[in-house]
DNA sequence: GTATTTATTTCGTGC
DNA sequence: GCACGAAGTAAATAC
């Protein structure tokens, strides 16, 4: 990982143009290849940057009129896009070894969602019972498929948040359900830790139930029970 | 904008939990508060990170079993989310004032997609004409609202890149736009730089045009247009 | 490999 | 300030 504190323009062609007017700033050449340029704000994104694999060439200016003293291209492999920083001053440069990154482990996105939720299928009321997780429809598997209290099949939606494109999404699900006669009738519920009022009213006016997930409340269950064995 | 070589541990406790084991890592704390941890590779995400507005307390750790030397705690304001950074050795430490960034400036875009079929409406055929942009209805603007050969209105949906999404966005606005008896019957066309399958699919089951945009093309029409004035 | 879905999405924009 | 749509989305997962 090379760290560099330029004062820099920079110019991108590539999926669009875009233009960095002179400034002071950081570029992060990492050990993969790729090129950031970050300002000294917003934590996660950078100003401009290139994924790998990329190539970075350095050229020295002499007798620039603008003053610049070097330009450093940096072509991406396939597609031919480039990145290119004219260099005004460097006030900062170090390079350092990190070696592999052992990798995030992470927890409580919707696929722990949908396995707790499962798990606790009467989360969503009494005498809830689970017939399959993922279960598989030619659109696309539903995350959940279950029946009620009263053997009502339950075809349920899990999103983390909830939003329209979820509801149109289980709405597609419930039209193919309800012409399995097997199946049918099928009700809808869609199950988010979040639901965004725009969403809520879709659903409502289509006949589908809201439920608002509380991931800690099911993790809780989670904990409660692991102290039971 | 300050810059730590170290190694450490990282633990997340916020919308998910996450956890990093013990490496080499750059921490990269910005002017506006915000802390986020990269390893060697991946130009543009961090493997953790946290957005302001937040604090950062450092405390030493005196006769750590593990052989921790400090611990930096990164509190986020309004929400109470925390990343704990774990830290066994500071390899670099450097501080550099950047100054506010004036910023990237970018083009095309969806909206640049939308000015050029506006001016080329006859992309889309013969003896098309625009109507409008932005055409505005109950459930949000249309994006391009214009008449065939035939003087049936066509409303147009524009993605740069079309999924299913998008086609019931237009879906939508085609049921209210039919609604209107000055301009109904009303045609969808969902033009896009590029079409997913599935979105493809689902257009052409509900009667929907697909088009697919090619922007080198728009914007050549337009250099050919600017060496005639 | 392609296609689809998720994301601590982030980010802008309009209300 | 909230809600919605776009992103040079990127990244993981299913097929």
């Amino acid at each position: 990982m090379r760290l560099v504190i330029t004062r820099c323009a920079v110019d991108y062609a590539g999926k669009l143009t875009a233009h960095l007017p002179l400034a002071l700033r950081l570029v992060l050449i990492k050990a993969d290849g790729s090129v950031s340029i970050h300002a000294d704000d917003r934590a996660y994104k950078p100003l401009n940057w290139m994924n790998p694999p990329c190539s970075l060439r350095e050229e020295p200016l002499t007798d620039d009129e603008s003053g610049a003293t070097a330009r450093w291209t940096v072509t991406h492999g396939k597609s031919g896009e480039r990145l290119i920083l004219t260099i005004h001053e460097v006030l900062h440069d170090s390079s350092h070894e990190l070696g592999l990154d052992p990798g995030l482990q992470k927890d409580g996105v919707e696929a722990h969602l949908q396995e707790l939720l499962a798990e606790h299928i009467t989360t969503l009321g009494t005498g809830y019972q689970l017939i399959r997780r993922e279960y598989p429809t030619a659109i696309g598997p539903v995350d959940i498929l279950c029946r009620d209290s009263t053997s009502t099949t339950v075809a349920v939606e899990i999103k983390r948040r909830g939003e329209i494109d979820g509801v149109e999404q289980l709405t597609r699900y419930l039209e193919l359900l309800n012409r399995d006669p097997l199946l049918a009738p099928v009700r809808g519920v869609f199950a988010a830790q979040e639901i965004k009022p725009q969403a809520r009213v879709l659903a409502v006016d289509r006949g589908i139930d809201c439920v608002t997930l509380d991931y800690d409340a099911l993790r809780g269950i989670d904990n409660a029970e692991d102290r039971l064995f």
